[in-house]
RNA sequence: CGGGGCGUAGCGCAGCCUGGUAGCGCACCUGCCUUGGGCGCAGGGGGUCGCCAGUUCAAAUCUGGCCGCCCCGACCA
């Protein structure tokens, strides 16, 4: 294509509304604008490239036998209600009436269609297993859109949903796309990372989570360099650092001090010289209503996630400070355990065999020593500390290594949820109705072109991946004036294309510095400059990632690029 | 939902405090010039100053309400 006939406006400036680098470049770049908040226009640049990794993501799905579907956008609310999703997924979703009154809703994602078709028309044993799959828009009220294409409130996924026999037919589908999803994002030439994942919302046993590592991601996992274990830090599990200081010895019975004013962690630990890690921290959470007294160690934090599994309730929050005074008649900074009656109290691992610890005297201004869990109270013990920056490996004992990301693929074993609420059933063998075993797998695809921006890019701009950069070559003529150059650079972009190279012409009539400055911004991922070095029948291939330049006989340009991409 | 910031030409911003002619850079158009990293000269077009109401002889500027966008936190199949 000829540059000069195409529309790729690209901003000298930043927007001011752009934060992360992804969203800065695409939108200086040319590639995206924004419509409304979470909400964006997809221009050439960036449909050229969004296709090119949806073709990626769909050979790979074919290749495991994925059958692709294009579903509805647009569903009643009926599905929703039967899987119980309608209530469960709160304000997040976008609900709508239509002339009749009817509840009807943007699709989140599509378990419920999936079964409401499969429930239809699955009937016996022998039409299993089977994978459908679908590329579409979904959509998402997010309370607080950002950071340009990685969190937004209409996106493209990949999903698909696989229906099985039994668990053995759910593993092996599973397995089948845990190695597509390597393929695929190996293909687009990016960096991730498959960590162990917390199930959330959406049900199920075993889950991991595709993630590439950037400055830009909102999850963080831990990642031990030495074994590979990997886990988002939600469900991480790791061996904590020894307490600071030794307990006290011996059986000594709880004794109430005044600490006047001393609300936090920090202050209680100054006030009496002992480390946060002699200390017992008291949470106060909610959980299906009910207020339940969370301890961990002085130093830790609570994973609501943990929490919430241990709990078993799907609604868990912080309590509000006036249920907290209602309940112990003391404020936040100074909770404890001990006396605590018709309250289910959880401790996290970290604290047995503790003896002898600080905790607060459910008095306010007062404080506790010598609390010893399991014998001054009696908690129910379980993994509940989240991950931290020190931490380590409990396969390996080596450190672990927190790292910011973002999610790109998720893979989960959704188990019976779906298939049973929505009585999917088909006979086996034996004539007996059975109920099929469900996975769900999502890819999101602009977010693989976010996170290949975030990875690959520096002050001039981004430096895509050849296998998803909107073209693959630039040929540049220094001055489109000069008859000579601008022959040659025809000629060598006709054989890029002869070779089968995406390729581009800059024929337009700017200086050199200008076309120079727009090829690199946009990232492609090669440019062949036509100059001064024509006269002795050589031209430059210029690599975007690595800047270095290569002097090439002119007709030997294309072939020598077709070799590098490939 | 809590906290903060911003809304003036396509983009980036100044002007607002102290009310009176709407301005700068980039981009855009015309001509000349130039051609190895956003070149130069000359001329030109483009604005309901987010919206509504109020105060005032007079509002981009002061007051109130609303809307939109961004950031931090909460939340997040």
């Amino acid at each position: 294509m000829y540059w000069s006939k195409l529309f790729i406006p690209t901003l000298r400036e930043n927007p001011a509304e752009a934060e992360v680098a992804s969203h800065q470049l695409l939108l200086r770049a040319g590639y995206i604008r924004q419509l409304s908040a979470g909400i964006y226009s997809y221009l050439f640049l960036a449909q050229r490239s969004l296709l090119k990794i949806t073709r990626i993501v769909r050979q790979e799905m074919d290749a495991i036998g994925g059958q692709e579907m294009l579903l509805p956008a647009l569903h009643p609310a009926e599905v929703w209600q039967e899987s119980g999703r309608w209530e469960v997924m709160g304000a997040n979703m976008f609900r709508l009436k239509d002339r009749w009154q009817h509840q009807l809703c943007l699709g989140m994602t599509h378990e419920e269609v999936m079964t409401a078709i499969a429930r239809g028309e699955l009937r016996s044993y022998k039409q299993l297993p089977q994978i459908w799959y679908q590329i579409q828009t979904k959509f998402r009220d997010e309370p607080r859109p950002k950071s340009g294409l990685l969190r937004m409130r209409q996106f493209l996924m990949k999903d698909s949903y696989s229906f099985d026999m039994d668990a053995s037919g759910l593993d092996e589908a599973y397995e089948k796309h845990r190695r597509a999803y390597c393929r695929i994002f190996d293909r687009c030439g990016l960096k991730y990372l498959v960590v162990e994942a917390h199930s959330g919302a959406m049900g199920g046993s075993q889950s991991q989570e595709f993630m590439a590592p950037t400055e830009a991601g909102e999850d963080h996992v831990a990642v031990c360099a030495s074994c590979g274990y990997a886990a988002n830090l939600e469900k991480a599990e790791s061996e904590p650092v020894a307490p600071l200081a030794a307990d006290p010895p011996g059986d000594l019975a709880p004794h109430k001090f005044h600490t006047p004013g001393r609300k936090t962690i920090a202050e209680v630990s100054a006030f009496t010289g002992l480390p946060e890690t002699s200390q017992i921290k008291s949470l106060v959470m909610v959980a299906g209503g009910e207020p339940v007294l969370v301890l961990v160690r002085g130093d830790h934090s609570l994973s609501e996630t943990k929490f919430a599994g241990v709990a078993g309730a799907p609604d868990v929050r912080p309590a509000h400070p006036e249920e907290i005074r209602e309940r112990f008649g003391a404020d936040a900074g100074s909770l404890g355990p001990v006396g605590i009656r018709g309250m289910r109290i959880l401790a996290d691992l970290a604290l047995a065999g503790r003896r002898n610890m600080i905790a607060g005297a459910n008095q306010d201004d007062y404080h506790l020593r010598h609390v010893t869990p399991g014998e001054d109270f009696t908690p129910e013990w379980h993994d509940l500390r989240q991950a931290a920056e020190g931490d380590r490996c409990r396969n390996c004992g080596k450190p672990l290594e927190l790292k910011k990301t973002v999610e790109i693929g998720h893979i989960f074993k959704l188990g019976y949820k779906y298939s049973e609420s929505m009585g999917l059933r088909v006979l086996n063998a034996s004539g007996a109705e059975v109920t099929p075993i469900m996975g769900s797998y999502g890819i999101g695809i602009e977010r693989i072109l976010s996170a290949a921006v975030e990875s690959y890019h520096d002050l001039d701009g981004m430096s895509l991946p050849p296998a998803i950069a909107p073209f693959e070559v630039v040929v540049t003529p220094v001055n489109n004036s000069d008859a000579a150059q601008r022959k040659a650079a025809m000629e060598i972009y006709r054989e890029c294309l002869a070779q089968r190279l995406d390729a581009l012409l800059d024929d337009r009539d700017e200086r050199p510095g200008v076309k120079f400055k727009d090829a690199d911004l946009i990232g492609i991922p090669y440019r062949i400059t036509v100059g001064k070095k024509l006269a002795q029948g050589k031209v430059e291939v210029f690599n975007r990632r690595t800047r270095e330049t290569a002097a090439v006989p002119t007709g030997e340009a294309p072939a020598f690029v077709r070799n590098t991409v490939s």
